[in-house]
DNA sequence: ACCTGAACACCGTTCAAGT
DNA sequence: ACCTGAACACCGTTCAAGT
């Protein structure tokens, strides 16, 4: 009940909240946020504009909505919701599960990289709670003391936007894997070559910076704050 | 060198980038990234909306030199550059020297809420790098071995930025200590009455929002991380 | 109930014209 | 070199009018 309908929907479909949704996600992965007009999505859906508001009470609304099916599609998609088992087919352990429901998040705001910006606009509304509530739960199951499961949900989950930001603002050289290596080569060439007197730190890692792999290192991250999470609770 | 001159301006001072950039902070600050107009500012400053336009190149620019500054004068502002010591006074430990660091990059998202979603969206820019140079240095200090440091710097950005989004976004009460605690009795009250089936987790964390301090979770999160960055320098 | 599309009040940016 | 301010091409949103 909780996966889309999947009709091959055809021009003389009436207007509704879901067809004018999943217009608007179209636009937005094609030409990103600034994209989106309501003349343009008009248009996709041969309306004019003002047809759209009677579905739909502004822009805020809509990319809210967007935002949040794009999540409860990806993320929580294949989620037994009552039980543990959060990471697909089955996670052995709730390290894990979170791995992989950080990496359905990660790989979600790479293939829709506006979700990036809108999910940190999202005033702990529904589709952050739902990551945080499975993230919780994991922790508790990692043994971690009530006092401390809010925390290192949060910790997890902050980290996880504050990546995500980083790569919707990096969204550039995105579509060929040459321009993305072009790209850090960039980077690295241009860290490599700053002053050693400012940045002597920058400069030693200009170098890992040439095989780098978002993705790897995301979860590097991740591993270094579960093991702070067991780390601390035995402390 | 690096203090910005504070002279007492006044009216017929001619325009320049720094009144324009000191014109466009004031109104961030009072009036949010909606309110700054580019015929606001051009008011402001008692000239017409080009005029702006022969320093600076347009919007972003404005957005990004903001940013910066403000991050320039409130994060790195009393640091010794060459040495380990950011901590303000002069810190004891790498621990503390991060604490303080990532405390006083959180003390300027919460003054100035517009920067935690510009910091975002700055492409691994001139104002972050400043810390990422910084929080890399410490993490040299705390003994991690050349390989982990750049994940451990990363992840304690990627943290920090991700709380600064948060905060941005949730910058609706902020003026009185009272819509504060009124906020958090509210989200407490909605997340207690969720679906217990659905939100166990988040239910049984509902009444530790009450008396939820930002700032101490903030830095909870922090001494997660650098937990884990012990371990797995030991492991 | 739902759609249409012109109109309103904005916005960032440009540019001829001034000094 | 620097400023002015009208004008351009947009934008989100509204609303009388249609069906």
């Amino acid at each position: 009940m909780a996966t889309r309908t999947r009709r091959a929907e055809r021009r003389e479909e009436p207007l509704s909240r879901e067809r004018i949704v999943e217009a608007a996600i179209g636009i937005l992965d094609a030409a990103g946020e600034g994209g989106l007009t309501f003349r343009v999505l008009a248009e996709r859906l041969a309306t004019g504009p003002g047809a759209i508001y009677w579905h739909v009470t502004g822009k805020d609304e809509l990319l809210a909505v967007a935002t949040a099916t794009v999540v409860a599609d990806t993320v929580i998609a294949d989620t037994v919701i009552g039980g543990p088992e959060v990471g697909g087919p089955a996670a052995a352990t709730p390290q894990e599960a979170i791995r992989a429901l950080a990496l359905r998040l990660f790989d979600a705001i790479d293939a829709h990289p506006w979700i990036g910006t809108q999910l940190a606009r999202s005033p702990g509304q529904s589709p952050l709670l739902r990551v945080f509530e499975h993230l919780g739960r994991q922790v508790r199951v990692l043994g971690v003391p009530q006092a401390g499961r809010f925390t290192a949900a949060s910790t997890l989950l902050n980290y996880i936007l504050g990546v995500g930001g980083q790569n919707a603002a990096n969204a550039h050289g995105q579509e060929s894997e040459a321009n993305r290596t072009e790209f850090l080569n960039t980077v690295s060439a241009a860290w490599a070559s700053l002053d050693p007197d400012e940045y002597p730190f920058t400069r030693d890692v200009a170098d890992q910076l040439r095989d780098h792999d978002d993705r790897v290192e995301f979860l590097a991250g991740i591993d270094l704050i579960l093991a702070g999470i067991s780390e601390s609770k035995a402390g």
